[in-house]
DNA sequence: ATTAGCTGCTAATACGCATTAGCAGTCAAG
DNA sequence: CTTGACTGCTAATGCGTATTAGCAGCTAAT
């Protein structure tokens, strides 16, 4: 490993016979700077960098300019591992391929330290290495996020976040307006007694879908049941749900769904046809399941893809936060049955 | 964005009233001269570290000692695209939690350029932002390759590869053996008459399945067979199959044995009854294939860890080359019947 | 013949940190 | 009271590049 040196520019100036402001005009200098160096210069300048094969240092260049080219990605949990991969995996599609297309390389902030939580000051901020960063995670932290804000480094969270000492850019997912669409189709198929399994408050996802649903209910239909805590038995849930009388049980977790669903059809019953089960979101996989179930899409990639394109912009064109939700399609399924038939 | 600019230890010096030598050493000065500091004025200085919250800037710390912590990862394919996904996954699971244990972060090397194809030398030689690197796709530039090996630059190979002007650093999944391994069983099993269907050249992956398979089968058993192209039509390659009087066929891709297997199913054969099919290697979301095929599983996240580690000795510790094989496991399955019975 | 303007370059500096040589002061031993 | 060792720090330098100011030589215009 110990070996030949690394070229400098210096090097290549040397063997030239020039200067090493020269090699470095030659390779990147502004158009009238270039100018100035006839042709001749510049071609041998070119012939000697091409034999060596010099390249110059990204480090030494993002030193000297206050670039580089790289876009930190960090996650509030592991990026990769089991659990979480199919979490992660759509948005890092989306965020590869832009920052292919914009020409970014990226740094996974990983390091932060085995067993402990995650954070994005722990250590030596390794953050700094990139010009900017992409935060994903279910759940923030508010402090940090405060920090973020507050200071002059440019990032765009990937999902809705409230304000933290000012407004946050991000680029989520419209799941309160998904979830009322929903709802609203329930009720249009005739469906008046809801239940709703999942939380209502915390994170901002969650929130979101519980104002759609709450402010969609309104509306004219009723909530029979609000079941808070979730991966619950899956027994105990079944029975609020039959005891309530809902027709339409609005599942904030795909899990729960399936699970009910289970123990509901070891029981005799049918989805849909003793009651619906509307999922609030998609979930990779979710083929995994024989059941279609009725729900709406997050589009995973193309929120990946546009956080990337907005943290460059951010980067390069200074410009002011955005906030854009992107709309989650209705994904048809087979789990909600029509009450008017 | 445009705001307080970032602190440096030119600044935490004035507010502690003493040099940027001295914060320098503060922060990671040796324990000799640690020691000539006293305490009092080192308090001094974490305190208007702690509260002003500065960060070293890694980017000039790389400058000036040479490491940064960071692990490249090149993939000759884009890493997360759809159709990729799942064959990378798996790898940077592991490589991203050996990374986090030996506390470095990942940079993607990403920006190559788009539609071109890919090259390790391509840009400005981002890679150099990188301690060292991991090199992971199906087929390798031999051109690069040399010159990585040639170089002085820390990398490993992610499956094994041939000299390319030097022995290559790898750790790769032993193929040749695991295929020989299945051979036997076959062999064992009454099997005489085999077929092959994949090729035998290019990639080292697809070398080594070949060579496992020739050197196993000199043992007794016969060839009747042998489809070099893959991805033909299924059926032709069924009439072969069974033209040949082939009892046990051994596929390198999983994608031909489905393909085969769901044609000779509707024309009314069974596998293994009429004839048995062993896939050389395992696939993510083989479980789609409701048929469990007889195989042998290749530990990628174990390549993606041991790789990791193996890269962090080179660049720590300036390592001799190692080369690791790591076994594949055996998958039973239920597609290689007993023909002895 | 002076000036103005152009050409073809180079010297010098900044970027933020790590590191080394060494300075000024104190204190104890000889 | 000189010497040596030790303490508590700082000045200076280097890392490899980008960038700006400007120098020397030449030509053309006044």
């Amino acid at each position: 490993m110990a070996g030949t040196k690394r070229l400098t520019q210096h090097d290549i100036a040397k063997l030239a016979g020039v200067s090493q402001a020269t090699v470095s005009l030659v390779l990147n200098g502004a158009p009238t700077a270039l100018a100035r160096i006839p042709q001749e210069t510049r071609e041998r300048v070119q012939h000697v960098i091409r034999t060596t094969g010099y390249v110059a240092d990204p480090i030494a260049r993002r030193m000297a300019k206050g670039l580089n080219r790289i876009l930190g990605v960090f996650t509030y949990e592991p990026a990769f591992p089991s659990a979480q991969a199919d979490f992660f995996t759509p948005f890092l599609l989306g965020i590869e391929e832009e920052a292919q297309a914009q020409n970014y390389d990226l740094l996974l902030l990983t390091g932060a330290g085995v067993g402990r939580e995650r954070k994005i000051f722990a250590d030596g901020n390794r953050l700094r290495i990139a010009d900017g960063c992409l935060v994903l995670g279910r759940e923030f932290d508010r402090e940090e996020l405060k920090r973020l804000v507050t200071g002059d480094y440019p990032f765009v969270a990937i999902g809705r976040r409230e304000d933290a000492g000012g407004p946050v850019p991000y680029v989520g997912g419209d799941y309160a307006n998904a979830t009322r669409a929903l709802v609203e189709k329930a009720w249009a198929l005739g469906h008046e007694k809801l239940a709703y399994v999942g939380p209502s408050g915390s994170a901002e996802s969650v929130i979101d879908r519980w104002r759609g649903f709450a402010e969609a209910i309104t509306a004219g239909a009723e909530l029979v049941l609000h079941l808070d805590e979730v991966g619950g038995a899956a027994d105990e849930t079944l029975d609020a749900i039959v005891a309530s009388g809902a027709t339409a049980v609005f599942f904030v977790e795909l899990a729960d769904a399936v699970r009910v669903e289970a123990v509901a059809r070891a029981r005799g019953l049918s989805v849909p046809d003793d009651f619906s089960a509307i999922v609030l979101g998609s979930h990779v996989r979710a083929e995994r399941s024989h059941m279609q179930f009725t729900a709406f899409d997050i589009p995973r990639e193309e929120m990946g893809r546009q956080a990337t394109a907005m943290l460059v912009r951010r980067i390069e064109g200074d410009a002011p936060v955005e906030q854009i939700l992107l709309t989650c399609e209705p994904v048809e399924g087979q789990t909600l049955a029509n009450k008017r038939t």
